[in-house]
DNA sequence: TGGATCAGTGAACGTGCGTACACTGAAACT
DNA sequence: AGTTTCAGTGTACGCACGTTCACTGATCCA
C-alpha cells in the first residue's frame, strides 16, 4: 500500500479512537467534531477529508462495534467447551468479551436508545440482522430443532435482549470487582436456564 | 395560595413540560437551557428562578417519572382482575400505561443509558428502589411466598429489567399500529410466563 | 525530474450557547 | 397607602461550535 493511502488510514482510526473514548464519558451525540479532531491530533477542517459529518463518523463506529461483536461471537464458536454445555460457556463469554470491549459495547447500549436518529436507526437494524443470525444457530442445537421458525426467533430475541441488558451491567461495572463480575455471570446463566426451561415446559 | 406562588408554578410546569417534550426528538443531554425557556415561553435568564441548572431540571423530570410510574402501579393494584390473572393483567396495564405516557417512559428509557452521569444515577437509584418494592408485592404472592429473599430480590430484577425492555418497545411503537401493539402484549405475557414456569421447575 | 494530487493547515465567518447584571412592575405585606 | 419582595425582562459578554476557503508541502506518477 502507497504510503500516503497507509498515512490517511491511520489519521481516520486515530478519529474512530479519539471519538469512541470521548464518546464513553459523554455520549457520542453530545461530542463535537472539534472536540474528536483535538482528541485525534488534527486540526477540524481535517476530519472532512474522512467523514462528511458526525453521523458517518458514528455509522462507522456501529459498523466498528458490530464487527467486534461478531468476530467475538465467531471465536467462541471454534471453542469445543461451547457445545458441551452451551449456557455456562455463554455467560462465561459473554462477561469476559464485554469486559475487553467495554469502549464497543458501550457505545451500542449507549446509543441504541439515546443516540442521534440515524445512529439509533443503524443500530436496531444490527441487532435485528443478528437476532436473525443467532436464530439461525440456535435451530441447530438438539433440543431446539423441533420448534417452529416463530418460536427459534422469539427465543433468539429473548436471548439478546438479555444479552445486551447483561452487556450494559457489565459495561457499568467498576473495575476489579470479582464478585460483581461473579454476580452477573451467575445472573446470566439463571436468565438463560429459566429460558430454556421455560420453553420445554411450554410445549407441555 | 397567594397568586404570586401560583404563577411560578404554572411557569415551572411550563419549563417541566417543555424540557420533557424537547428531550423526546433529542435526548435530554443535547437540549439547551435555551431552548428550553424558549418552548416554555420565557426568557433564558428566567430559568435560573426555579432551577440552578439543567441537571436540577434533570432530576426533577427523574422524580416526576417516577411518580408516574408509581401512580400506575398504585391504581393496577386496585384492579380486581390483576389478582385473578396477574400475568394477563401485568401485560395489559404495562403497555396501556406506558402508551398514555410515553414522554416520560422514553424519557427514563433514554436517559437511564445516555443521560448525564447525575441524571443518570438517579434513574439507577429509582429502579434499584423500584425492584425492592415489586420484590415486597411478590413476595406476598401465593406461588411465591416459600421462597428465598434472594431469590424473590432476583425475579423482582428480572421482570423489572423486562417491564423496562418493553416500555421501551412501546414508546418506539408508532401510533395507531394494534398489531406491533398485541404483539408486544404476548411477548410480555410469554416472557412472564416463561419466568415463572421457570422457577418452578428450578426449585424441583 | 517536474508537475499533479491531496491529507492536513490556519484564519475567518456567523451562530447559539450559558451566565452576569441592572431593571421593572405587579402582588404581598405592614 | 407606602414599602418590600421577587418572577420575569433585556442587554451584553466571552466562548465553542460547524463550516468556508485559500494555502502548503510531502508523496505519487509520468
Amino acid at each position: 500500500m502507497p504510503a500516503r493511502q497507509a498515512q490517511k488510514e491511520r489519521t481516520r482510526e486515530a478519529i474512530l479512537a479519539a471519538a469512541l473514548e470521548l464518546s464513553q464519558s459523554q455520549g457520542f451525540a453530545q461530542i463535537s467534531l472539534r472536540q474528536v479532531a483535538r482528541q485525534a491530533g488534527v486540526v477540524p477542517t481535517a476530519f472532512y477529508r474522512h467523514f462528511e459529518s458526525m453521523d458517518e463518523l458514528g455509522l462507522a463506529l456501529v459498523e466498528q462495534s458490530f464487527a467486534t461483536l461478531r468476530r467475538m461471537i465467531r471465536d467462541a464458536q471454534r471453542d469445543p467447551n461451547v457445545f458441551a454445555n452451551i449456557i455456562d460457556a455463554a455467560a462465561e463469554v459473554l462477561v469476559e468479551a464485554v469486559k475487553q470491549n467495554k469502549a464497543h459495547f458501550g457505545f451500542v447500549s449507549r446509543e441504541r436508545v439515546g443516540g442521534s436518529p440515524v445512529v439509533r436507526q443503524a443500530i436496531r437494524h444490527e441487532l435485528d440482522l443478528f437476532v436473525s443470525e443467532l436464530a439461525v444457530v440456535l435451530a441447530r442445537l438438539p433440543n431446539i430443532e423441533t420448534w417452529s421458525t416463530e418460536d427459534v426467533q422469539m427465543v433468539s430475541r429473548l436471548f439478546v435482549r438479555n444479552m445486551v441488558s447483561n452487556a450494559e451491567e457489565v459495561v457499568e461495572m467498576p473495575d476489579g470487582r470479582p464478585d460483581l463480575e461473579e454476580q452477573i455471570k451467575e445472573g446470566a446463566r439463571r436468565q438463560m436456564r429459566l429460558i430454556v426451561l421455560g420453553f420445554k415446559e411450554w410445549r407441555s
